[in-house]
DNA sequence: TACCAAAGTAGACAAATGTATACTCGCCAG
DNA sequence: CTGGCGAGTATACATTTGTCTACTTTGGTA
């Protein structure tokens, strides 16, 4: 009995890998997404979806956490990169009227910020839509049941918000008064709330201008508070 | 056989209510903190757990996700009151220095904020610390793979953040500058961003006093963004 | 006191699951 | 050609699961 008809693997770049173990692979992510959650993926339903014998799994896997893990890898460096290069695209986009100085406050071009915010926002959600599964998955199983893949995945997350503050850093979205580590804990909040709300973008079509315009307000209002707060303490305002 | 599965008698509920019932009720909450996620729990497993025969699991629910509602509404009106009161508590506590003007910011009390907010956060972890299950049932089936359980708890997660929002009017913790849409769109924010780090805080008991201080920061970070960013639209203060 | 519905139990069943052992096939090195 | 090896398959089996039908217990009330 040869192998399915229909294949066209999806552009993998890991041309030398199994097939097998690509197809579970693909198989996991279609049952997570939809119905099920990785963590309590049954093994001979993964098989069955990716059209395999049920002892196939063992060959690639050791079990199902196992799997779930490499999935977690693989979507780490599925969604790592792009999300930088697209930062760097809407700050590189949006550095063009720099001369901006007519409203600044506490230091902070609103314009720059908010135009570069508005950027980094749509590309992010487009790359949502471009991804869901994995933002599926990322969210759901950071607070599943399993605790490996829990603390796997938020080692992730904490990934993709250091990133974040780098790149808010190198780009300088934030004035100098805003200390590393404020950077760093604003970047996680927004990190997390915007794989919240990657959620809700998918879930809900109709509603995705709205979320976008959300998520961009809710940026804009963490700088804006991070800004002024930072800078009140430094500038000795009249305050406590 | 007409028995109507999952239903509430009309008032006097909770006297009347079959030991059994409780005994499974009280079974998920164990398992799903623990192990599991409410959406796949087994009905056998449960049974097994409460101590009882698996077919009484019929005798008061149809499928396990009318299981997983009730879990649902029960943790809803056990978390939903008591942290109504915990901010009417903080903020009468904070109160008494009413007439401060003296670090006033666009119209913003920072100390009184300060120190409502001091309060209220620490009532909140208090109160997770003595409801677990229901913060880690909560905030996993919010994602969880069950779309039934999933909306039903955006729907609590949303009354939690109408809940906050009307209270910080009521209180008068924001200025009045800020619209209430912005309000709620702020409460919203912080009360998912709280229910997330409810769960750092349930799972890294060494770190408990850090998370506090985080989400203290992060509230009032966006409730000075907030008043800022709606007080510059508003009044065209003179920026420096 | 006798009855009845609700609550709980007992036993059985088909289906599905995880896993073990043993087989086949294609490929490359010797 | 040949022998080993990785990848995939076939079959089998003990467990576990959801669900069905039928039985027993119990507390309130007519």
């Amino acid at each position: 009995m040869q192998t399915a008809v229909g294949e066209q693997p999806p552009a993998a770049e890991k041309a030398t890998e199994a097939p097998g173990k690509t197809l579970l692979l693909e198989a996991a992510l279609r049952l997570t997404s939809t119905s099920r959650s990785l963590s309590n993926l049954g093994l001979r339903e993964l098989a069955r979806e990716a059209g395999l014998n049920p002892n196939t799994f063992y060959r690639h896997f050791k079990d199902v956490d196992d799997l779930g893990l490499t999935v977690i890898r693989q979507i780490s460096t599925q969604l790592r990169q792009p999300l930088r290069d697209l930062r760097r695209e809407a700050a590189e986009r949006a550095v063009q009227s720099t001369q901006a100085s007519s409203s600044m406050l506490f230091g902070i071009d609103l314009q720059r910020g908010r135009r570069v915010c508005h950027e980094t926002v749509q590309l992010f959600f487009d790359f949502v839509a471009q991804n869901p599964e994995a933002f599926i998955i990322g969210v759901r199983e950071l607070h599943g049941a399993s605790a490996v893949l829990r603390t796997a995945l938020q080692e992730v997350m904490d990934e993709f918000g250091a990133d974040m503050a780098a790149d808010i850093m190198a780009f300088k979205l934030l004035p100098d008064v805003v200390s590393p580590a404020v950077v760093l804990q604003v970047s996680n909040l927004i990190s997390r709330n915007l794989f919240q709300l990657s959620l809700d973008y998918i879930g809900q079509p109709e509603r995705q201008a709205a979320i976008c315009a959300l998520a961009e307000e809710q940026i804009v209002m963490l700088f804006t508070g991070a800004s002024v707060l930072q800078g009140v303490g430094q500038l000795k305002l009249p305050v406590q």
